[in-house]
DNA sequence: ATTATCTATAGATCTATAGATAATGC
DNA sequence: ATTATCTATAGATCTATAGATAATGC
């Protein structure tokens, strides 16, 4: 049942538990109860918790932001909208993810020269930056780490305090007139 | 030598494990070595790994971040300066131990709303923001998360690419326009 | 005597492997 | 025969404790 592989299923588990524990915290044993095997059935699919890792390992931006689309909105806004409404459907945020990742990697150094990569170019690509040294790309990236940090991790901006659409919209001046800078250097 | 007690150096060698690699990748035993003890003697001074961590959690910002001020300088620009510098001088930085720490806490409910509430305090204080929804400095926050883990866990805006005073007057330029919509609500 | 510190080790995990068993396809 | 999966367990940690030793103060 389920359609799914075991692989999958057991890649799913561990994207899970990855993001909400991080590496070391979480266990061969915790992903194969969540996944419903035996430890045993996890080495033998994967070969090692470092493989494992490398499988599960965030998807990254260019899949998860852009679903809902509202055609019309200014990249800045669109970006941040996406953050916060990931929070309200209580879904996984890669942008949370990958920091905490990052930093317990079993092979940081290139786990986090590939993920600066992905996440500058996708990034680029979504607000136009044609620019050499990329840096209001990274500006930005800095500001949407912050707003996925701060209402994921730290609870900041909660739902009760600031509805969605006032958040998305002032949070999103923010980030959006960073992307105006573009042309004004 | 060294003038600090046994409970100081001890403490002082957790905090930079635990900032580096988070809770659970640092042993009782990473952190004797570091500090120059036996583990038992970690243990006998701490009581357990979870006092030490309470012991040893994240010092924030009101004493991190007002060194070297240059007295007029907007506070957006001097937050902004303050995690630079510290990423210049290789200085470990609250602001990246944060999230990282909340995530694996012990007790992470209260370590998460132990943080936020102290940040908000702190931040506060130093934007002048007396709303009572606190709105704009939990966005400022949450910009200086991001630079924050942006520079120091993912190497955004490296020094090669640019200088500080630069960044400084860009990413600066962004937390002091939050900071002044405070009066244009 | 007391304090600081260590060695030795128990008991609990954790990753990983070896090899058994049950189900499936030929 | 092959594939999927499990049980059992080895070997390596990890936290924590018990109890020894060396240094200090009276």
């Amino acid at each position: 049942m389920s359609g799914k592989s075991t692989r999958d299923n057991i890649i799913d588990a561990a994207r899970r538990l990855f993001a909400e524990r991080g590496y070391t915290a979480t266990t061969i044993k915790d992903v194969a109860e969540l996944a419903g095997y035996s430890p045993a059935m996890v080495m033998k699919m994967m070969g090692s918790k470092a493989e494992l890792y490398k499988a599960a390992a965030p998807t990254l931006p260019s899949a998860a932001d852009d679903p809902h689309v509202c055609e019309d909105e200014a990249p800045g806004y669109r970006l941040v909208r996406n953050i916060v409404e990931r929070r309200d459907a209580d879904e996984s945020e890669p942008w949370v993810m990958m920091p905490l990742l990052i930093h317990e990697a079993p092979d940081r150094e290139s786990a986090q020269a590939d993920a600066r990569e992905r996440y500058i170019r996708g990034i680029a690509g979504k607000i136009g930056d044609t620019s050499d040294d990329k840096l209001p790309t990274q500006m930005v990236v800095a500001v949407l780490l912050g707003l996925a940090s701060g209402i994921r991790t730290v609870g900041l901006l909660p739902a009760e305090a600031i509805d969605t659409e006032n958040l998305v919209r002032r949070y999103g001046a923010v980030v959006q007139s960073i992307i105006d800078g573009i042309a004004t250097p």
